[in-house]
DNA sequence: AATGAATGAGCATTCATTCAT
DNA sequence: AATGAATGAATGCTCATTCAT
């Protein structure tokens, strides 16, 4: 009957309101100062939750690859063949202007840039990276199998999906204005389609006559 | 009498020391004397030649877009045909490892979440993004009608190009080691094509008679 | 749990320790540096407690000015005759050396000089002037009534006693070993009294009869 | 027939520019850049012709104590009697609106504060000064003696008059608004010839009867 | 005489982090 | 758990002055 430790809990509101600040300021921008103002905290609570800024941005990492997994399970909750998974897939991260969150977007796009320099925010990036590709590998590994298409080219494809989204997400973030409305979710379906479509028969073993 | 002046040659030997120091440092932590020690120059010359560190930014995302303007130029100067122009396009930005000056490549990713917050980054950012998607679709709709397609989605194909290839330059930059090796331009080029295999022919204006 | 704020005593020590740097370096010299090295306290601590060096300069334009009203009010305290109260008003702020405090006079003639340029300065200089002004006014209207003199000429004869002693205040400052010991409060008082005494009559309502 | 010198003329331009940056910028701000600019010169001659920043602010302070009295020569030329003279005097400085050059007027306040601070102007000022007082209590004198009256308090009235004066100045360049129209040099006049009018007779030398 | 690039010291201000309460 | 004052290093920027041309 202790007194819970609500350490959880802010932990959770610090690396949110993160999010918030992080989506129009940038990373160095977002000041503890701002932080603890945006979480309608003290600057000194947040160093007793984390012991440095560097650290609630690796939370953040890990909740927003988190919260893309939760999505996904999500969309795909309902899709029974892999063409529905493929689209619950892309709609799960591009769909309703180019991504539900976009101060999530935003953050996502900022956090990319920080991976570029900081090694153990690239780490987090490449796990959160990583698994993404991991699910896009598997969802068009099962369409392909499906069409009797060679597999082969799963890897790559995945790659590319996955770079159109996270080009999506920059574009969306940075120049949402001279964009073309909504060809995000449209285009990478298509394109996807239309690869795996041209994709040549899947060899097969009894090659007799 | 008068000095010669050297401002143009200053200003760039400083964007290109910004370019270089900003690839593995971040905007942020690109100061003024790591500039400066960089481009071998002392801080307060920085700023006689530039009025601000957002000045120097802002120069540099001009000097990018000039740059891979030139560079498809020089591609595209022994193409003859549509599709060694879009194979120009493409190559220009991804062949060779997936860009073929990491550093910019690494900047421009920076850049592109600069302008997420800073408006007249954003600007600069958007003029490139627009001059590129100008060149994409003009050379995408001459593959349509080369192959009689209709040309109703060259915008939307020229957007998603453009974000694959911004995606890339993200990944290569934060997630080198754990993307297939070499995938970028070569899915690139495999998904227009195919793209514009399967879009419908454009409609006769008169096809009988 | 909470720490006592201790933000307005700190400030009126930063507000105090400016005071005494502006006296004998001017404002630009006054730098955050040797304010904070006045005080006692350190460089981050002054903008902890202050936005801006300018938000000082601005707190010490109203400190002083209260000073003044209170000093005028403690040297009024024991006047019972419109003639005591203005030579309470002129004591206040000449007697005893040209002012009873040095630095207080020579930061606000350094305050008169900053207001020239600096409008926030300006406005609250202005505020300043004008509660002196009133006062004088109020006190000279007195004395010109109880002398059954007309009053027209209160608020320029007002005007020109504040003009006086913001002029005896610079030359106090700039250039004391030069002028006659003394002069200001008695010829202050002087030249008043024998304004008003060479004043007309206030015109009766009903003359004759 | 040797090239002439343009040195005098080069120092009296530039000395005018920072009349001109110091009026509505303060001394501190009147960079270098800002008063070679003003005066359509370089920076670095600028330095040609002045060892120093400071070195101008003295050549200025002679500059303006040169006007005054040139100003006060050109009204008084006409005068023929110790009044007309003391109206010269007062009118050469407070006449048209407070001063007929707002510039050199603000710049006065500014040079006033200089000299709290800095040793060189503040000699350069108080031999400015010295000079005033040593007119006005000339011309005081006069008028005291021509009326009969002792002449014991030439000296502080000179002091007073001045101080006024000065006093005016600081007000009309940083609280021109809140101050009654006109009333500087009509009450300048007014107070001294109504104290020199209360002034008692001159004794007598030979009191016989 | 004149130019304008170059220097270097100094400034106000910011901010992650610490710590007494 | 929580507060908010305090620190100190760092940053962008300014500017008088110097100097090669």
């Amino acid at each position: 009957m202790s007194r819970k430790s609500n350490t959880e809990q802010r932990r959770a509101e610090i690396v949110s309101a993160l999010l918030a600040v992080m989506a129009d300021q940038g990373y160095e921008k977002a000041t503890i100062q701002s932080i603890a103002k945006q979480a309608g905290l003290t600057p000194g609570l947040i160093h007793y939750h984390f012991q440095s800024k560097g650290e609630i941005l690796i939370a953040l990492v890990h909740s927003l690859a988190q919260f893309s997994r939760a999505r996904y399970a999500y969309f795909a909750s309902e899709a029974t063949t892999p063409r529905e998974r493929l689209n619950a897939c892309i709609d799960a991260r591009l769909a309703k202007g180019e991504g539900a969150n976009p101060d999530a977007v935003s953050a996502w796009v900022v956090i990319g840039a920080e991976a570029v320099r900081q090694p153990e925010v690239r780490q987090a990036y490449q796990e959160a990276i990583s698994s993404e590709l991991a699910v896009l590998e598997e969802v068009i590994t099962e369409c392909l199998t499906e069409d009797g298409k060679r597999t082969d080219n799963a890897s790559p494809l995945a790659a590319a999906l996955l770079a159109f989204m996270e080009g999506a997400f920059q574009l969306a973030s940075a120049a949402r204005d001279i964009m073309p409305q909504g060809y995000a979710a449209r285009m990478a379906i298509e394109m996807v389609e239309r690869y795996i479509d041209a994709e040549p028969e899947k060899k097969r073993r009894s090659s007799r006559k």
